[in-house]
DNA sequence: ATGATTCATAACTAAATCGATATATGTTGT
DNA sequence: ACAACATATATCGATTTAGTTATGAATCAT
């Protein structure tokens, strides 16, 4: 039999961890429903295969030894990998398929999340994405209770990150969109721009609540602009699109979100120096309860997507 | 035979896993040095028990399965953690134990490192945890190139986190520290102090390369005060402490470093406002290689260490 | 159509596995 | 010292398993 050139099995790994929880090879014996002798047997087994002691006798019992715990944790990894695989596969199969949600913040929503998407399609179809948007918060006490799988946009503040886990893709800067043909962008040819100009147009930006709202206004505040008279404050980044190339108003957003309009050369970006507004893009995840895999999956491809 | 409620064994696991791979039975069997129709029972007998159909035929070959493609990873998981345990083990045996390498910054190593390992150490006893210590942006490399396992921390600058994820733990400010019966102490009460008044003693602080110098020198600007004279500047902890007790000078340090001595009564915190100092302090491990499961558990503790 | 290729199924067997019973070894409490 | 408790070892039989060969069914290339 050349197959399992290892010759352990979950068998063993199930009487080890049972034995590992109970502290007693009896008890473990008793919830697996068979005699102690098996147990026994079984943990010999495994201890010959693995060339180490897992237990050790202390008092009239036995408990785990250095090498065990270590062990346990990996046996344990391995057999709930495989019950959430086998649990996953019975649940699709009365669901109707797989399902991951994700939380998606503007910035990426125009570029790198429909790449990665892309992408992951081509090596999954089967799996149900569901794309939830809405304001940073909200998308982090969901995921946080779980309703979603991960969130991908700006990072969050500290205090709202508890129990969450951030890993950094790329920084992203403010940038201020307008039409093609505006007149900022011919008066400005020469590069010698100021800020204050744009405030006889009307004024496009994210409303108060907005992650990146804080940055605008420092930049605002930093290039020495109070308040403009002729302001709309929206999220939507629809609207902001149309409107910019209608009108001549001043779009100011992540750089992200206007990317594949600026890529398609239907508006452009004014040239001013945004860099005090540089903040990171990432993706947030649970810490704890572990990913499904698809997600996994997801994620390595949102990160392929974001560093082309 | 009561034990294994799923008779799914990994056998299973590896042959399908081997055929996925190849996209092909045959080869799968070749590569298993079994025969064809042995690895097309087992493919058979996991699907019967998963109710599922891993493969599908395509041409006169055969294809993944949506199902498949997800069962696959879960597969992949199962087989790979315990491979990654019996190599643990078998690498442990023979380098006589295990190793955490763990980068350490001051902040966490006056408390909350040394209560989480203690606590560590009454579940695993036979680990051996390296700590290393050092300037942030050295131990970052260091992780970002497997040499240590995780960084605990002040939150690094996003440009260096690449590679990199951060999960936060709690945000920390800094502090003005003096001995007992230091002169401001008394002096202030009532609470009355000014900033300025410091800068008649010798100032201790981080020096230009710490990760908590830009708050430090934002903070002193934000409290109007330029260049002290009469300034210090070193990350030594051992040495501020002490130089502190014995001395009337001021250590600005983040609270974290002191608290231990706080704790105990032999130095003292200045009143004054430092909240726009606060900092995010947390786990920093590398994306993609996944963590060794002692390295997981210690990273527990130093959660739960972190919030009491 | 036909032969080649590839997977599925059937029938069969040698071997190992699994678990049981009986017993030995060792520890604890009285 | 002895009863109790807990685990380890030995022997053994029924079952399952993992593999084989032989053959059937489907697809592709020519």
């Amino acid at each position: 039999m050349p197959l399992t050139n290892s010759r352990i099995k979950y068998r063993h790994l199930l009487c080890f961890l049972e034995t590992a929880k109970q502290q007693s090879v009896g008890k473990a014996a008793q919830n697996l429903s068979i005699s102690q002798p098996a147990v026994s047997k079984a943990l010999r087994e495994l201890e010959d295969e693995l060339g180490v002691k897992l237990f050790e006798p202390l008092g009239r019992g036995i408990r785990l030894s250095g090498y065990g715990e270590v062990f346990q944790r990996y046996a344990g990894a391995s057999i709930s990998s495989l019950k959430q695989g086998v649990d996953l596969i019975a649940q699709a199969r009365s669901a109707g398929g797989f399902k991951i949600r994700i939380g998606a913040l503007p910035t990426v929503l125009a570029k790198v999340l429909p790449n990665a998407i892309h992408s992951f399609k081509q090596h999954d179809n089967d799996t149900i994405i569901e794309i939830i948007t809405g304001e940073n918060t909200v998308l982090m006490s969901q995921l946080q209770l779980g309703d979603l799988d991960l969130v991908v946009g700006r990072l969050t503040l500290p205090n709202r990150m508890l129990g969450l886990s951030f890993e950094h893709l790329y920084t992203e800067e403010i940038g201020l969109f307008v039409r093609d043909g505006h007149p900022l962008l011919t008066e400005t040819s020469g590069k010698s721009f100021v800020l204050e100009s744009i405030s006889k147009f009307t004024i496009l930006m994210p409303w108060k609540d907005a992650v990146i709202r804080p940055s605008v206004d420092q930049f605002l505040t930093v290039n020495g602009m109070g308040k403009f008279s002729d302001v709309i404050e929206t999220v939507s980044t629809s609207f902001c699109k149309s409107f910019v190339k209608k009108t001549n108003a001043v779009w100011i957003i992540s750089r992200g979100v206007a990317s594949d309009e600026v890529d398609a050369g239907s508006i452009f970006e004014l040239p001013i120096d945004t860099s005090t507004t540089t903040g990171p893009v990432g993706l947030t995840i649970r810490v704890g309860a572990p990913l499904t895999l698809p997600a996994q999956l997801l994620m390595r491809h949102i990160r392929e997507a974001s560093i082309n």
